[in-house]
DNA sequence: ACCTGAACACCGTTCAAGT
DNA sequence: ACCTGAACACCGTTCAAGT
């Protein structure tokens, strides 16, 4: 296609992003990336080392669209808004959704997003130390809780996950049917942020002059 | 090698398995495996409709090692024991490590300790929709962080999140260095587990009558 | 010196040919 | 009827040959 300008990161990434919007995850090949760009495979070795390093550019292009939060938001909403943010970049790039999740928020839009959520943390009472520990924890619940949002609402191949609710829930003794949100969607997502958001609240409580009670006063 | 056997689905997963501990995740081919058998590839597809459900039964089977709970013990105990035998297994494991995070547990050992959990949930207090909800949110987290740990652990080959500790921690404005512990240790995993099951406890007390404070006697 | 593309060593899976 | 293996349509990456 763009034979015309010199074929930079960006392009290439561009590209992949695209082909894997478009035909999936798997189609993201060096080689169909190439013909995607009408230049010769190699030609991509000369601006990644492998495949994996131009993977990497990838989900960072897709985290592209995910803002930082209102710095003047309470912690609580500025780490929703973040996780939600995240959530929407995967399923808009359901391609690349699974990438997002494996890797290490080393540069660029990963490292920017990690850093707002670090400072978010921070600012809920944790010191650095705790502040990067939870981090790494919320980052692995968003991974894997996006990966299987992907598959169930991707396009449609994947059910499995549905049957996981409707055989456990048969055998926990009662029906639950249709009472349970599917996996994947933004209920059950947001109800394993919940979780996790008690969780820091009692963290966060925990090193500090202890408060009245046990509250959700910070929340939404 | 076991050419005199009939060739069951078991025999093709604890091969697969092998291959997988011996030369890592991508060299379980369905090619690698049947060599490994002495067999033609094509007799694969007998037993498993493709590679994936191969690698379902390849994971179900790594999950053999992990015990049942003790039934005694308090729920918050048994979710820990639970957690870390899975995690024992994928450290066993690290070839298979990825495919047991992202696989729905329909069958077998992974709908078995699927089980486990809800049951450790539902002592805890929570309704059975909760229990389901709360399961799927812990798996969540298991599978991406027993993801990062194999990766980190495995073979030495992606270091990436040892850097990320580093680079954040020094945004973070103060240099934590050793005092963070590493990602992908016992300690990271069981930091995030620690804000689940607190979370748990938040979830379980706010639907019921409210006990007399917020505790841990049920914990270790 | 830089770039290219043929070649290497693989894949998962289909399907026609063998027993 | 059952099984086999050649063949199809791909891979990521190396490396020697071209400009």
């Amino acid at each position: 296609m763009s034979r015309t300008r010199p074929l930079t990161p960006e392009l290439i990434a561009a590209a992949a992003l695209e082909v894997g919007d478009r035909e999936g995850a798997k189609a993201m090949s060096m080689r169909r990336i190439a013909a995607e760009l009408g230049c010769d495979p190699m030609a991509l070795y000369r601006h990644f080392a492998d495949r994996d390093a131009l993977l990497d550019a990838v989900a960072d292009l897709a985290l592209n669209d995910v803002p930082d939060p209102d710095p003047a938001a309470g912690w609580e909403d500025r780490l929703r808004h973040l996780a939600g943010g995240i959530r929407s970049a995967a399923l808009a790039h359901p391609g690349i959704a699974a990438h997002i999740a494996g890797r290490p928020p080393l540069h660029g839009n990963g490292r920017r997003l990690a850093l707002a959520m670090i400072t978010a943390l921070v600012d809920a009472g944790l010191s650095p130390t705790q502040a990067i520990r939870t981090a790494q924890a919320l980052v692995a619940y968003l991974s894997a809780a996006l990966a299987m949002a992907v598959r169930v609402g991707g396009d449609g191949r994947d059910e499995r996950w549905h049957h996981v609710n409707r055989a456990l829930s048969e055998s926990a003794g009662q029906p639950v049917g249709d009472a349970l949100p599917p996996t994947g969607s933004e209920e059950q997502f947001s109800y394993g942020l919940r979780l996790l958001l008690a969780g820091i609240r009692a963290e966060a409580h925990d090193g500090r002059p202890r408060q009245h009670g046990v509250t959700t006063a910070g929340g939404g």
